[in-house]
DNA sequence: CCAAAAGTGTTGTGATTACACCCATGT
DNA sequence: ACATGGGTGTAATCACAACACTTTTGG
């Protein structure tokens, strides 16, 4: 720790992690790469911090300009620092994970950008620590939405609770039971009953449901348990 | 996302919270700055990254030349990168937060750091954004120590399980039931019971216990909901 | 012998699991 | 009418909180 001035000075980047679930399966966005280096292979999308940003609005920029989006769920997941993670020049890398709607998305024209969603376990090799990043990734969303509403995220704003539990199927690998699943998600309080069903996916129809936003907030830290622990790394 | 040289390069550094627990309160190790900017002000210990060094390594060279220990329990908090973070010139920094045993430090002779351990409640006022560095550090040990086995990390290698419930007592500010808590505890078979007992604290003596390292790693992920959950946030 | 702290036992309650059963409806 | 998937009921089990009780020992 010595004067300023006498320190080293690096490149400064951000990577998006973006979950997406279309009804079946979970599913990630990369990007083919458009440019040097590595024009054409697969990578997350992410890009420089600029002066005025903070990494948060980078991301969200990155964001907003690869999806259309704009306030996403987004949170900070790791900073990537080894000095040789970039084959180019030493670039730290903070990484934001983010979930998103997937029937919002509409894909942007831009000529950087060859987004293409890909089911998470069948991803492409990605460059430089891409995938590590995104193990890590995985390895947080099964954590946090073991203990947090977090799933709701992936879903339009009406889902149904069969939905809802196919997608938690999706996330963990494992079978609920569907009656426990009903009773301990509605004994949450978080969802509200909508009037109406979707016929689409069955004969009698399943009730729709919301998010109840006001509880939203203050359940997100009382969902604890809600997968047995054994499947949470 | 342009060209590689097209962009700003940043500053880049770690800053280290270091938690200690002296078997009464839970501590905090911060330094007075001797040097420039805001020489004598209260700090974080912290410090550039270097050019060959990942930040994990620049953090944990920090802790070494502050703490004279190798090896501390450390793990990534969070990268911090408001443009404006640091007033001399935008600096990126990526805190760690790490968990020592007390009774193991010794200062260091070093003219750069005067550590002084501050219990958590009543910290000194901080330079930049150090109070809000620390504010989520004591929020994530809470959330993971109510998880993990973590706090063990704070205790010597040998300690009673009435030292440990005051430990977590502190933690989280609640009383737990002397029965409950041993039987917890002591169901998660973490900990093999020893030969001897303390005989400082009480008349009766209580039986020291230590890690069972064979279990430790295996149980670090099943240790879940210790602490209600509406204590954790 | 008594105070004080360690440690064990007991009991009621509420959560959770497993699984059976009923319901609504498109074909 | 019946197959299909949505939704509800229930009994056994388990985990947990509360608190009473026993043990040990220094003074």
């Amino acid at each position: 720790m010595r004067r300023y001035s006498q320190q080293k000075r690096f490149l400064f980047a951000v990577d998006c992690i973006i979950f997406g679930y279309d009804g079946l399966e979970l599913k990630l966005l990369v990007i083919q790469r458009g440019f040097e280096p590595c024009k054409g292979k697969w990578s997350l999308v992410g890009g420089f911090v600029q002066d005025h940003e903070s990494a948060e609005d980078a991301a969200g920029r990155v964001l907003k300009e690869l999806t259309g989006l704009d306030g996403l769920y987004m949170e900070q997941l790791h900073a990537f620092t080894q000095p040789n993670r970039d084959e180019v020049e030493r670039t730290i890398s903070v990484a934001y994970f983010s979930l998103i709607d997937f029937q919002k998305y509409k894909q942007q024209i831009n000529e950087d950008y060859h987004p293409v969603w890909f089911p998470i376990n069948q991803l492409p090799e990605l460059i430089f620590d891409h995938q590590k990043i995104v193990e890590l990734a995985k390895e947080k969303l099964r954590y946090k939405a073991a203990l947090h509403p977090l799933l709701f995220e992936l879903l339009p704003a009406k889902f149904t609770l069969p939905q809802l539990q196919n997608l938690y199927t999706c996330v963990y690998n494992i079978e609920f039971d569907k009656g426990n699943f009903t009773r301990k998600l509605l004994s949450t309080n978080l969802l509200l009953k909508l009037k109406d069903k979707d016929k689409l996916n069955s004969k009698k129809g399943a009730f729709y449901y919301k998010v109840d936003p006001k509880r939203y907030n203050a359940g997100f830290t009382s969902f604890l348990n809600f997968v047995p622990s054994q499947y949470v790394k």
